[in-house]
DNA sequence: CTATAAAGATGAATGACTTCAACTTTTTTA
DNA sequence: TAAAAAAGTTGAAGTCATTCATCTTTATAG
């Protein structure tokens, strides 16, 4: 029972996801081979698909240590929100929005997320997933720290009103990642311009 | 100028999508393969790529026929929205998804959306976006009718309250065509939830 | 320590999309 | 009508993700 199997199999891991994290930003998805990827992380062919079912899973788990990151930095938000239902609300999607290509080109994203829709039944397709509804529920966990502050009316559905809210964000991401042209600020003024009407009608006057 | 060759190669590329609606309806889009496509069309595998530049491109093509039909469902409904505004947005929502099934398959849906996101730059790629964004200037025009007609407040940015809707009612059937096991009248509760707060907020008082 | 079993690595083989150089058919020119 | 040009078709070859029977390494049993 020495776990030197154990050792062996989280370091080989490790290593092709950080081919991975390498490759997939220096030369594209597409691009990178899974042989690449085997040759630099040292082992075969054959065991990349060991320990990733597709090559689609293996970029879905470097999406996910990236959306990880942005969930930790929305917490932060949820701790003490600004003032101002709008203002509260776009500093926590503004947050998702800049931290978004820290790692990650819009290529990746694009593969990611049409990887997520295509296969939904493969683990990381889960994975990805299960992000997406964490970034949901964290939306709708300001709605109700707002109503909890006496911000917004009591009388509202938070829940809804959270899925709504963070599916236009999210579907604004999508079209922001499908279009290389498109900047981050057309994206945010966006958005804001969807918003901030939300804001006020969900304000208490 | 006979002709002869444009006569041709229209009906060659129609046969070609004939094949694909029905053998992808069939099969699944996954099991065709264009061997399969070019034999029932009666062209060589060759021919398939002079018409449609991927395999995805030819499904997008199947699926841009479907969405025409939403789209002409939905102008239906514009020209008489039925009174009240939780109402009217829910008819319109609701055609769309009744109409969704009716020729394409969720993984047939789920392969499309998942193309026109990853290859944006692709002409059907172009095309899906195109389809889209014209279903959300259709809810847009909604608003703005049920504005005209005193329902909804006329301060109301009626673009911004459009986009986001749709993008709402859109993620959500991304949701839906994802999971298999997702019911037509699950899909319909949960937006029902979603818009009637929301159509409640920007009726007039 | 040796033998047996279990777990995992390996890479050649498979299968499907896509490409492209050669071939056919249609159109234009003379 | 015949030759030349243009347009389009063809299917075999290329590429890359994925699989699987075999081999190697590690763990366990005697």
């Amino acid at each position: 029972m020495s776990g030197l199997r154990e050792k062996q199999k989280a370091d080989r891991e490790r290593r092709i996801l950080q081919a991975a994290v390498t490759k997939f930003r220096a030369d594209g998805y597409r691009a990178v081979r899974i042989e690449d990827l085997a040759e630099m992380a040292e082992v075969s062919v054959g065991t990349v698909y060991n320990y990733y079912q597709t090559k689609g899973d293996i970029l879905i788990a470097t999406v996910a240590m990236e959306v990880e990151e942005v969930l930790t930095a929305g917490e932060q938000i949820l701790r003490d929100p600004p003032h101002g239902v709008s203002a509260a609300l776009l500093t926590l999607i503004f947050s998702y929005y800049d931290h978004s290509l820290e790692y990650l080109s819009k290529e990746m994203w694009r593969t990611a997320m049409a990887l997520a829709i295509e296969a939904p039944g493969t683990p990381n397709g889960r994975r990805y997933f299960e992000l997406d509804q964490r970034l949901a529920a964290q939306v709708t966990e300001l709605v109700i720290a707002l109503q909890d502050r006496g911000d917004v009316r009591p009388d509202l559905d938070a829940r809804a009103m959270g899925t709504l809210l963070f599916n236009n964000l999210n579907q604004m991401f999508l079209e922001f990642v499908r279009n290389d042209a498109m900047t981050l600020k057309a994206l945010r003024d966006q958005v804001a311009a969807q918003t901030r009407p939300i804001a006020q009608l969900i304000a208490v006057s």
